[in-house]
DNA sequence: AATAGTATTGCAAATGTTTTCATTTTCAGC
DNA sequence: GCTGAAAATGAAAACATTTGCAATACTATT
């Protein structure tokens, strides 16, 4: 009776039915302490009746937060970063932030223009994938001063905060296991590395770790497939196909090692007897499947907790408080897709 | 040297270099055609030499778009809404839009919370999983008739636009499948059902389906597992160790269908030879793991894009355009689960 | 060259909130 | 009941933008 269904109400309209003034109300929202218990009561109550739903555009152009954190992922297609992204909304919206998504798809190029778009919006902070980046983002962080975080990848060396894992010693780790088992010739499946430090760093410890073995890898042991299961599956029967009697893959990721099982398996290969695979990541799932994928485990859900804890700590603090550089160690998972070459 | 790092450039700021009044520097962003060609060209110079970002905080304050878009999932976690959650964004983005992101992890009361802060946050639209929400949820967007959409999830009789597939339909063509194969001891593998109309519809057509044909379908065939493979797991053990001699196993959706699979294969198994397992959704990946998922499609990709399209042009729209309930049709996938049973 | 019409531009009000500062109220201690 | 301090409240400015309206600058027509 009173009011349209059109009408929205205000902070004023509030004020008026509860009679008090707007810096009250505003007040029992954001100080609760500084009002008395009588009035926040009334307050309440009217903001009840009227349906008020505070606006936070309006609150962020005062120049108060936004409430808003930016994650930029490469896609969030297939698990790759799904824990992570799980993980990294759970801790902040604990805290009382919003998520603001935003994919790029393995282009940096698209990476600064979606990264401005956050900005337009007045992000709080912003979470990105991995250290490289194009020279352009680097520079709006620069300018603008908002609170980055890089996750995922670990570097001693990186220009902004990072938490993540070290991709070197991942790569140097599923190399060794491989090689432990006695494995000699070994077959590599990477995505492309141009725009993908995680992928370059580790294939490269990887590829460190043979030739200090004396191990050859030629380059037509490595073949190259994006993020998805179909195209690592292409790119499995591919490698297998030059005949060239491997007897172990190293894949870049858990998403191209689901791949590559299928395609073995569908050659009519059996895992881990006649073909050894290892993943790297330890997607959710990647344990349960069967046989279950031997991976290198970096622990998506702990840095995701972590970067976002450790991006709004940044956010609250006065003082420009750098977040530290934070090394997740990453671990060896040895499960049913690995075992000792034929004979 | 011209101003110092911390200080962010505004439209005053722009106007004042470009040497014209704020009101048109908004005008050359917003009305291009409206501002000369001649200081259009004087206030982009002046934007990119300040380092101009504009605030959509304030822009969304003035009562405009906000460009924003709620989207709420149940979860990220896995791969289940993966393909849905990337293309919705895909196709706002490509339109002007940025996604704000929230999970209630299937629990309607906090999904009703996320809600509200979506709102407050002044999100134009609104796009939410399914068709089971809160009272007070579907209160809520009455009230503040802001633009929503129900996805994944169609019903003739839904009381909001939606656009998505038909679970009983889904259901339906799953227990058809595993019947006309022969089978007629038949298993469930079921999320709760509680909050969640897609899982109710699926497993209720599927046991009218057998019902109809005079199969039994008695409560001990069917076992409850949350969205999780290693439950799935679980849950599938604990089924046939209750030694049913169950020939086929229908699951509520692919990944629990993976648990299923690896617990099957983990307890001997040969799958299809033994026992036929099909999923629902046709997940990102189901069809190139080995053996290869049997299961009803749902195009996400699909649903996700029109859902974005649709859900844009309802907010453009002067008049309170509602948007039809769309209808995508499922389809069987048949590949290598399942088989006729063994004799 | 004057006029009418159109294309550009500027002024100022409006949007919803927060916070500083000032004012009023409350209350304990005398 | 008075005083002073502390607690609670209110008034108004500030935040960054957009747009209706008015003013000015062009252009073409006569």
């Amino acid at each position: 009776m009173k009011q349209k269904q059109t009408y929205k109400a205000d902070i004023i309209t509030v004020a008026q039915v509860a009679g008090v003034s707007p810096a009250t109300v505003s007040r029992a929202m954001n100080h609760p302490d500084l009002v008395s218990p009588a009035t926040r009561k009334k307050i309440e109550k009217a903001i009840r009746k009227t349906g008020y739903i505070r606006n936070r555009a309006a609150q962020a152009m005062y120049g108060r937060r936004s409430a808003t954190l930016g994650l930029v992922v490469p896609t969030v297609n297939y698990s790759i970063f799904a824990e992570l992204v799980q993980s990294f909304n759970d801790a902040v919206a604990e805290l009382g932030f919003t998520l603001l998504l935003a994919t790029h798809n393995y282009d940096l190029h698209t990476e600064y223009r979606v990264i401005r778009k956050l900005l337009e919006h007045r992000v709080d902070g912003i979470a990105l994938i991995g250290l490289d980046h194009g020279e352009d983002t680097y520079r709006l962080f620069k300018s603008q001063n908002v609170p980055v975080i890089a996750v995922w990848s670990y570097s001693e060396t990186a220009r902004i905060p990072c938490i993540g894992s070290d991709n070197h010693e991942a790569g140097q780790l599923a190399a060794q296991h491989i090689l432990s088992l006695g494995h000699r010739r070994i077959g590599f499946i990477f995505p492309p590395m141009s725009e993908n430090d995680r992928a370059r760093g580790r294939l490269k410890a990887a590829r460190d770790v043979l030739h200090a073995s004396g191990i050859p890898c030629p380059e037509d042991h490595a073949v190259q497939s994006l993020y998805s299961i179909a195209q690592a599956k292409t790119a499995c029967r591919d490698l297998l196909a030059r005949d060239l009697s491997l007897t172990a893959l190293i894949c870049g990721n858990d998403v191209i090692a689901q791949g590559a099982i299928a395609a073995a398996q569908e050659l009519g290969l059996r895992i881990p007897q006649d073909i050894s695979i290892i993943g790297i990541g330890d997607f959710v799932g990647s344990g349960d499947s069967y046989p279950a994928l031997t991976t290198v485990r970096i622990p998506a859900q702990a840095i995701g907790a972590q970067a976002g804890q450790k991006l709004v700590e940044s956010i609250a603090a006065t003082d420009p408080a750098q977040i530290t550089h934070l090394r997740f160690p990453v671990s060896l998972k040895q499960r049913g897709t690995t075992a000792p070459p034929p004979l």
